[in-house]
DNA sequence: CCAAAAGTGTTCACGGTACACCCATGC
DNA sequence: GCATGGGTGTACCGTGAACACTTTTGG
């Protein structure tokens, strides 16, 4: 290597604000810290990024190593590297935010992390480093781009009724939204396909199961075709 | 301090793609890099993150010194970290993007830049590192952005006419608007104060000038007013 | 037959879009 | 008086918003 600058570097970490749904409410995923700074406060799932490896790919192999969860859609946040952000001293960390499906994801903590857990963001433990502020971040992004962009299918199973995807958009925007006028939205922009199938096992009468057509989707959006709440 | 880990380190550095508005067409401004390695290539101004500085002031001193600029808006992009994306090793970059009024900054070229020049956004020279995809995301930031918040107005003088604007507009999304529809549109924003002032030296009908209002924007922005295009 | 959620259309108001001419100024 | 851009209003259409009842199923 011809060429080298030698300063002092800042360390670099990921941290991953993971969301998921259950019951209608939003929920974040953190792990217990077992190790200091910070041992048993809560945090958001992260870690060092190796010195040959991708962030994002340090992001995944850190919430999988402590989580147990993988394969989840995962977007770059924002880069946060306040000066006094970790008592090691200087840390700059790229956050990560994630949509999952909590039931399809069996938690299983592991290195740093003592326990894993999902929280409802209203009502979440003391955060380990400026964590806190990042989940703020990756709370206002994602009410933002859910309106825009169609990432809500990734909190949902493969197959689900309209009014499991009306009351996603329920939880996230904090509003209420009238059904035919969802339908009729929804149903207009054809990117849904009906699965021909219905619930199971429910108590009432069972709704259509549909599913999100990724490859109309995309079509369409090469087309300039933009996706709308 | 108590804690320390020892592994090796990413260096940390920053770039900046700041824009500008010339004659109706987006200029960008590029240094020209007097140091190896690119020495002699064009490359976005930028530099390493001293281990005491806060991310965004690295990329600000980085752009006074390198250009003289300063007092810009500036924002984070993304961060980029390709492992092969520098030839010294191992660096991830975090990336701004900036607005600026070429005609308010004269251009002083310093420290590591040989030159600083304004270049068209469809005619650049070949760039060091990976800064044309920097730039594409940059770009496509800001066309998404400017629709959504007032940012535009960044890259007009203070007083400006509705020509100017709509002009603006135009040059960054790479459509025409109709004029009577952007003024009424502009208009019912209320956004825009009539400083009650005239063009002057023109060789035709002189415009009235404009300013924003940004405390007005801040006031409605708080009421959940949103700018849109 | 009762509870619970599924499913379905119409009306109205507003905002976006399309579109063409007269006006003020400098030379 | 001519060239140049400044400035203005109306009609139509499509989309978003408000709004209530019938249907299907399980217990």
């Amino acid at each position: 290597m011809s060429y080298t600058y030698e300063y002092p570097r800042p360390a670099l970490t990921v941290d991953c604000a993971v969301f998921g749904i259950a019951d209608s409410s939003l929920e974040l995923l953190l792990i217990e810290r077992a190790e200091p700074p910070f041992a048993g406060h809560w945090a958001l799932p992260g870690g060092f990024v190796n010195i040959d490896e991708e962030i994002e790919d340090a992001a995944r192999r850190e919430l999988e190593e402590e989580t147990g969860m993988r394969n989840v859609f995962l977007e770059q946040l924002f880069t946060f590297g306040g000066v006094g952000r970790d008592p090691r001293g200087r840390v700059v960390s790229v956050a990560y935010y994630a949509l999952a499906k909590p039931s399809d994801h069996q938690l299983a903590a592991a290195t740093d992390a003592a326990r894993a857990a999902w929280f409802p963001l209203d009502d979440l433990p003391p955060l380990a480093f400026d964590h806190d502020s990042i989940i703020d971040t990756a709370v206002t992004r994602l009410r933002g781009k859910v309106r825009y962009a169609p990432i809500g299918f990734e909190l949902l199973p493969r197959k689900f009724t309209l009014t499991q995807l009306q009351g996603l958009y329920e939880t996230i925007l904090g509003t209420e939204l009238d059904k035919r006028n969802f339908r009729k939205k929804i149903r207009s922009m054809e990117l849904l396909v009906d699965t021909g199938e219905i619930e199971k096992d429910v108590p009432r009468r069972p709704a259509r199961l549909y599913r999100f057509d990724r490859t109309r989707y995309r079509k369409l959006a090469r087309q300039g075709f933009a996706f709308e709440l």
